[in-house]
DNA sequence: CGCATAGTTTTATGGTTGTCAAACGATTAG
DNA sequence: CTAATCGTTTGACAACCATAAAACTATGCG
């Protein structure tokens, strides 16, 4: 098991967590994350009909904007939203950035187009 | 006194919204709308340091993501912040961005830096 | 080792963006 | 109308980005 390498909790910046989360894609990515804790990069990928290489392009930009936390466990990835750091950082952004997902429409649209599945086979991580 | 096109509240889309917050300019204009209330275009610009058009560029997104509001007096137009409007739509989200923004040393250094003046010669506007 | 799986990196491409300069439009003052 | 002011628009340019195909890395299984 081995945790990739993931800006510190101080010098997360707040343009680049904006700029990371101002991507539909990613944001989606973002509220499953907040919804099913952990998700493989695949999963995902797959979900959101994106490429597997676009996926990875977007994992990226969340895990070095600081927004999400990947582990790897053998071949697999879980990525896994940084709550804590980020509450920390910048408390309640985190928060309403989520509940505006929902209260938006087009991102609403998308994720219901899409559904949320995937909940299954999943192994729980820690808690 | 005119009122210039903006989205209805509930067109401002939440990934518009984040784009237009996640640029550094843009940001510093809105952590400074969020203590003076109003502020010209021209003001704004040469605080900055950027160029004019460069600056008016900046509006328009901050203005078609329904972050500000522009009302033009004689030849001057003045922004505000869409606070309410954007409570409304994503509660919590405007104040919580400009609570991280305050707490994000780049943010700050850059503020710092310019210094906030230009509150005189504002003529205040309603309540 | 060979083979399959899971992601990343590279390369390429079309689109967007931030920036400035210069031209333009709109408004006010004479 | 002319001149000055304030801001927008257009043109140009370099940088970045989202996307995908292909090549590559890393891990796990025999």
């Amino acid at each position: 098991m081995r945790l990739l390498p993931h800006p510190a909790t101080e010098s997360i910046q707040l343009t680049e967590v904006l700029r990371a989360l101002a991507d539909p894609v990613r944001l989606e990515i973002v509220v499953r994350l907040s919804v099913q804790k952990e998700q493989t990069c695949s999963g995902v990928g797959e979900e959101l009909g994106v490429h597997k290489s676009t996926a990875s392009h977007h994992y990226r930009m969340l895990r070095e904007s600081g927004v999400v936390m990947t582990r790897q466990v053998g071949r697999l990835k879980f990525m896994r939203l940084r709550r804590d750091d980020l509450d920390a950082r910048f408390p309640g952004l985190l928060d309403s950035v989520l509940a505006a997902a929902r209260a938006d429409d087009a991102v609403l649209a998308t994720a219901r187009a899409e559904g949320v599945r995937a909940v299954e086979s999943v192994p729980a991580h820690g808690g």
